[in-house]
DNA sequence: AATCTACATTATAATAATTCTAAACTGTTG
DNA sequence: CAACAGTTTAGAATTATTATAATGTAGATT
């Protein structure tokens, strides 16, 4: 299956130049069946582990970024020292395991829909997002 | 007044031996009428020009740190560049302004209650949080 | 009040994450 | 297929944070 043309079409599309990199890490992030969440490293560890492909740490950062511009990428904050990205740009909340540091997606139907009743004089809201962290139930809480 | 009594006892009453430095900070951070939203930077910002206190950039990460595990201070994940630190330790939501980069508290009140439907199996949940991110309204949005 | 000891502070070095730079490379357009 | 603009690259630079090791100090003990 020809895979690679759609990448190479989105790509186009959104006014990105179809490169070798580019398009080796739309196949790591989008040839997937869930949502994938990510840091920096795991991709460059991906990238050069399973898929045999030795990218520039500069040119996974400077395109990551670029897809997170252009759509293709929503950056995630959860901890301060990390940057997540998410391969769903959609607006939607999730759960963050603080065991396992892993970010876990939440359907729209998990959580009622949020009330804002405050607002901002002069200002818009962007978005609304939660962020629900679990931990393990016989742990110490941190 | 004397203020300093206070936060002397409040120290020792978590542990933290009552420095110098520490009494500082804590006259800094805590004799304010509203909850303060800042950065590390910031902070030494304020300790060096407003209050004229010369403090090592090591003390300030150290004390800020020690702060927040005694559950003086509260850090918060919005921006991935940036950990902010937040007064206000119970648990509450925000709204960021993406203009300014500022943080607000948002009452209890402001925001329903959230009712998560979802849970998973064998977490705990620790901590909901929302943050509503809000921009100038006549202002292409991010 | 002098001494002791564990904890704190400090300046500096080290580390980590990210961005910048400038040269080499490569899609795309004509 | 030549030329140009956008890309990639290695490595340097920058920034935020943490570690280190020497010095200082709060609080207990004499």
């Amino acid at each position: 299956m020809p895979k690679n043309c759609n990448f190479i079409e989105k790509l186009r599309e959104v006014g990105l130049r179809p490169t070798k990199q580019r398009i080796k890490m739309c196949e790591v992030l989008y040839n997937r069946e869930k949502t994938f969440h990510f840091t920096i490293n795991d991709l460059v560890k991906l990238l050069s582990e399973k898929m045999n492909q030795k990218i520039s740490l500069a040119t996974v950062y400077n395109t990551v970024h670029a897809f997170e511009k252009k759509g293709y990428l929503k950056e995630i904050s959860i901890d301060s020292h990390k940057s997540y990205f998410d391969t769903n740009t959609s607006a939607h909340h999730h759960f963050f395991d603080e065991d396992t540091h892993e970010l876990i997606d939440c359907d729209e139907s998990d959580i009622d829909k949020i009330n804002i009743r405050k607002n901002i004089t002069g200002k818009k809201i962007n978005s609304v997002e939660v962020l629900v962290r679990v931990a393990s139930d016989n742990q110490t809480q941190k």
